[in-house]
DNA sequence: GAAGCCCACATTTTT
DNA sequence: TGTGGGCTTC
């Protein structure tokens, strides 16, 4: 235990040793917050605290994941596994599932995502015929997600005087109306979206005190991580979990909240005090991860903040370079200067790619330097843009085992019932949702007994409906019996969906051929790393119930390549890069035009701003062109804002006829900046070399390579049998490891192997893909 | 039912 | 500019 806390530094300890009630631990910009939570998670295990009485909530899969690896290594793998450890959404879908019934549900109940909720709410403003340019879905999606992350049912919304006033006025009087049947659509569905995974869970809590109070006596510490970005919703749930015994841990950092338009809360944080009197608080100050120039310059920009917590940050780190400013006359020559800085810290600071990341506040803007660095023969990645979740035909497939899991889910059914297409339009597909909508029931009902429900449609139509039907019942029955890999494929097969992939021999479609192949994979692997693990029986609800909380992030991203790193400041959070350049640094953009109105918006633009410098170890480029090209037309820019809030004794402003104040800047000073800003950029170029590394551009879009097919066999390989105590082997995923003991338990044989890096890991032999290395 | 055309539109997006 | 949605046409 002497161990574990002197790895830590004083406050680092004082937090995680405290453990008797509630605390916040203000966390700033790299002062080893992921260090404290993982420790103090050690530390109360080696307390004698049982992992599975221990609740840690996190935002992402990702970092769910790394901390879990991390407190691995603390503790070992199997204590870590026991933890009750993962997103929100994650654990209390667990836990909506385990208890679906109180609620309505069923614990097979499918998940929609954004853009299916978006498709169901066009869909319903459309059966409602109101004007969709009124009703746009995107903001009546918005405003209902407002409403379910501040936990108003589709009742209290229109028994709100003070909306139903507000929508009045602003011209929507309908939202109330199409709350209501969104939600009563979802629930015929079987189905809830991100949302209302928080929201069931508070109605679980609050209509089953035996729920609430099993939950309770579960959850013997709670922990959550980034509590900056919880919204009224997920408050309310760490609330009412932790108020009975009273050890709850957050930890976060106000000045790092900018997920507000998400429903994010930044009070929660602010007033976590009153939420549970006698919290003790616990700060952490110093920055491990950047120089004190950086540090420094932060701190002057987040003092222009008038809410927060008080905090002194500091590092303790080397002085470092000043925070370099650049103009640049266009977004073009922008990006091009950047490139050319690359390819200098790269030759001349001996900097590796993978160490520099471009940050910007849109996406939109990524093409530009996509371009100049493609010219330049310098490796990216694009993080962000389309998951690959989202495509099209990945969509479709998922669709299919949506709709065999939970055939209740409208949204599955839109999709799968004429995909490939099979002669059933939009005229039927109409047809039957009139029947479900008058009779209540979910579109598999109807067209499970169309006569039943009164469906007309002609014989032509009527026979292609029970053939799809059929097709579908029988992957139904299937279902019940294979394990996911196999329904998958056998679905694939049966649909002719993998027939046709193959087909299109156009760039595109063999892209979609991949991405298809990629999904495969990924089900098998699903199924696999289950079956060495030594649970047998793996279903298709299994795999969707994790597949359909996972982002993009959360793929393999073929390892830690040697690429730069592209993405918005949002994606940008909790990592770091050596270098980090801060691009589009103006008015209008950076801080945002939409957020410009209220005092607030901007405060959480310049925590915003605050998280790009932070992001930065050794150095960071800002910025800003002088003209952009955006939407189609090319306007005259001017530096932000945000440049005068930082101390310009932390700043290189390599042009001082920069104006903030005069818009317009004189004509001199233009030329000037002209002149200085040319000196710039052939300060930064580099002579083009032709023996430039990694000559093969990087792809943007995100394609995995297709693994080779792997045969799972059922008999025990030739490998598997030999294998004895003392044994190193060299398994596909955990790498090399010692086996410590052989078990046969029924007619099953498992390898208990202690892994160099993967830890100590059961091995279910039949299953297990290793090499014998001696 | 599918392709093609036109039009409106355009932050950020952990789940 | 470039994308996605909806409408029209064959």
């Amino acid at each position: 235990m002497d161990n574990l806390l002197n790895e830590l530094n004083k406050s680092q300890r004082d937090a995680v040793e405290f453990c008797d009630g509630p605390s916040l631990i203000i966390a700033g910009a790299g002062s080893g917050k992921t260090r404290v939570l993982t420790h103090k998670i050690a530390y109360l295990l080696e307390q004698g605290l049982p992992p599975y009485y221990i609740l840690a909530l996190t935002f992402t899969n990702k970092a769910s994941r790394e901390m879990k690896e991390r407190i691995a290594e603390l503790v070992g793998e199997k204590k870590a596994r026991q933890l009750w450890m993962g997103t929100f959404h994650s654990i209390f879908s667990r836990i909506l599932r385990m208890e679906a019934e109180k609620i309505g549900f069923t614990s097979n109940f499918t998940i929609f995502d954004s853009s299916d909720s978006a498709n169901l709410i066009r869909l319903i403003i459309r059966e409602m015929e109101l004007d969709d340019k009124i009703y746009k879905a995107n903001g009546v999606q918005n405003q209902i997600s407002r409403a379910k992350n501040g936990l108003i049912t589709p009742k209290m919304y229109a028994n709100n005087r003070e909306i139903m006033e507000y929508d009045r006025i602003s011209k929507r009087p309908m939202l109330a109306e199409i709350y209501k049947k969104y939600q009563s659509r979802l629930r015929t569905s079987n189905s809830m979206d991100f949302d209302d995974l928080l929201m069931y869970t508070n109605i679980l809590l609050r209509d089953n005190p035996e729920v609430l109070e099993n939950y309770r006596n579960r959850f013997q510490y709670i922990l959550v991580d980034e509590y900056q970005d919880t919204n009224y919703a997920q408050h309310l749930i760490v609330k009412q979990l932790g108020e009975a015994h009273n050890r709850v841990c957050v930890v976060g950092d106000d000045a790092q909240s900018i997920y507000s338009f998400r429903g994010a809360n930044i009070d929660n944080i602010l007033n976590f005090k009153n939420t549970f009197p006698n919290t003790q608080t616990f700060k952490l100050e110093q920055n491990y991860r950047s120089t004190q120039n950086i540090v420094n310059a932060a701190n002057s920009l987040i003092k222009k903040n008038k809410e927060q917590i008080f905090k002194n940050v500091f590092s303790e780190n080397e002085v470092g370079d000043k925070i370099e400013v650049v103009s640049a006359f266009s977004d073009f020559e922008e990006a091009l200067i950047v490139s050319n800085q690359i390819s200098r810290l790269r030759f001349d600071d001996h900097l590796s790619y993978s160490d520099i990341a471009i940050l910007y506040r849109t996406n939109a803007q990524s093409r530009v330097f996509e371009e100049s660095l493609r010219k330049k023969n310098i490796p990216y990645r694009i993080y962000g843009g389309l998951s690959f979740y989202q495509r099209k035909e990945i969509k479709d497939i998922i669709a299919y085992f949506r709709l065999i899991v939970n055939p209740g889910d409208e949204d599955a059914f839109r999709r799968v019932i004429n995909y490939p297409a099979r002669g059933i339009g939009n005229v039927t597909v109409a047809r039957i949702t009139e029947c479900a909508i008058l009779h209540n029931v979910s579109l598999w009902h109807v067209l499970s007994a169309p006569l039943e429900y009164g469906l007309q449609v002609n014989s032509g139509i009527s026979k292609k409906l029970s053939s799809f039907l059929e097709l579908m019942t029988e992957f139904v029955v299937k279902d019940e019996t294979l394990n996911a890999f196999e329904i998958a494929q056998d679905i694939l097969t049966k649909t002719g969906i993998m027939k046709e992939a193959y087909k299109d021999l156009t760039p595109e479609g063999m892209s979609r051929a991949q991405n298809i192949q990629e999904l495969v994979n990924a089900v098998q692997e699903f199924v696999s790393i289950r079956q060495e693990e030594g649970i047998e029986d793996i279903r298709l609800v299994d795999f969707l119930a994790e597949s359909s909380l996972l982002t993009d992030q959360d793929m393999n991203n073929d390892g830690d390549q040697e690429k730069v790193s592209l993405m918005t400041v949002h994606s940008a959070k909790g990592l770091e890069f050596k270098h980090v350049f801060v691009v589009g640094v103006e008015e209008d953009l950076f801080p945002s035009s939409m957020s410009q109105n209220e005092i607030r918006g901007l405060e959480e633009e310049r925590r915003l701003f605050y998280v790009a410098i932070t992001r930065a170890e050794k150095s960071c480029t800002i910025t800003y062109a002088r003209s952009r090209f955006r939407n189609g037309t090319t306007n005259s820019t001017r530096p932000s804002r945000f440049l005068n809030d930082i101390d310009s004794k932390y700043l290189s402003m390599k042009d001082n006829s920069i104006s903030f104040e005069n818009n317009q800047g004189s004509s001199d000073g233009f030329w000037e900046s002209m002149r200085q800003r040319r000196e710039q950029a052939s300060k930064f170029a580099t002579p083009q070399r032709s023996n430039t590394p990694n000559r093969e551009p990087s792809v943007n879009a995100k394609k995995i390579p297709v693994r080779n097919e792997i045969t799972t066999s059922l008999s025990m390989s030739q490998e598997a049998t030999m294998l004895t105590e003392g044994n190193v082997i060299e398994h596909e995923r955990f790498g090399r490891g010692i086996v410590t003991s052989i078990e046969q338990s029924g007619g099953n044989k498992r390898a208990f192997v202690e892994f160099e890096s993967a830890g100590s890991k059961q091995l279910l032999l039949k299953y297990a893909k290793f090499k014998i290395v001696k």
